[in-house]
DNA sequence: AAGACTATAGTTAGTTC
DNA sequence: CGAACTAACTATAGTCT
């Protein structure tokens, strides 16, 4: 296309690759888009430049939808083993976190872990994403959850938290 | 194009869904190679439709194991050499992680994690690269935090810990 | 580097086999 | 069905601000 045939080979200059990119680019995901809407199938796509240490990602609402499924039926946590007799057990109470901690057992862990990434998961679909860094909320997600959970058990040791810094004294 | 031009709806007519699918999906894979050819990036792309159980994978199924290999070099793995000796105690180190289990307070969380994510990655036999990416970002941003959030916990039970950010001395 | 333009290469809707 | 054909539509290489 265009006013000559092109090459199919590595484009060496820097900048006229760059624009080529950046239009193909363009083009192709403007053809996914089509393909979704004319066929009704829920498509994806990924490119890794080398300049970019993120990679594209095309178009992301869609997928969450199908990493929350698929994550759903992972086996470790499906197969209930959380046998916890406890009454008052709630899966993201603390008492639950801290009967796990004196136990050393770590079950609460893949399923905290399981409950943050489903909640961003399912959370995820209400916002578009699509003109978003994904993977930078992504990131936040997590961070915050661990952070509360930081919290939460810090708690339980009956130490107190400070705000900013990570330092910690007794709670008396 | 074509002979007409086409409402950007889904088409409700079966057999020209599907027709329209497999000739556009062969455009848009070949407009995607030739985006990796001419400007040399690495690029994937996943569709799933409604009749095929296993999504359509592009460009193979050789590329999705180059992905999976990233994800095994992740750094905590390689290098986490296990070492139980106190001495040579290091903040960062992995064999803070083993003083927890000695200590039968937790098992190693990063090893928990990993596994749990290598569990569910191996699981996918069509790798979805789309969710392996996010769950290279999660295990980063996951190892992390529980990283911190163990040192922390170390610290309230009295060890030292030399390092300017997370110094701190039990005061009892 | 990111738009607008446009001639032309490339894709594809409808049709036929 | 799917492959081939082809008219007609789209994407884009080169160019210019």
């Amino acid at each position: 296309m265009g006013r000559k045939k092109v090459r199919l080979e590595l484009i060496t200059n820097d900048s006229v690759r760059k624009t080529t990119f950046r239009k193909r680019k363009g083009g192709l995901l403007k053809k996914a888009s089509e393909l979704k809407t004319l066929c009704g199938v829920d498509a994806c796509a990924l490119i890794y430049t080398a300049n970019d240490a993120e990679p594209h990602v095309w178009p992301s609402p869609a997928e969450a939808h199908q990493v929350l499924e698929r994550f759903q039926s992972l086996p470790t946590k499906k197969q209930g083993k959380h046998m916890l007799n406890h009454e008052d057990y709630r899966p993201k109470d603390v008492s639950m976190l801290e009967l796990k901690l004196e136990n050393g057992m770590n079950r609460n862990r893949d399923l905290e872990i399981e409950l943050l990434l489903m909640d961003h998961l399912s959370g995820k679909n209400v916002v578009d994403l699509m003109e978003m860094d994904e993977m930078k909320i992504l990131y936040e997600a997590v961070d915050d959850k661990i952070k509360d959970l930081t919290l939460r058990m810090d708690n339980l040791k009956g130490f107190k938290v400070e705000e900013d810094a990570h330092s910690v004294v007794p709670a008396n």
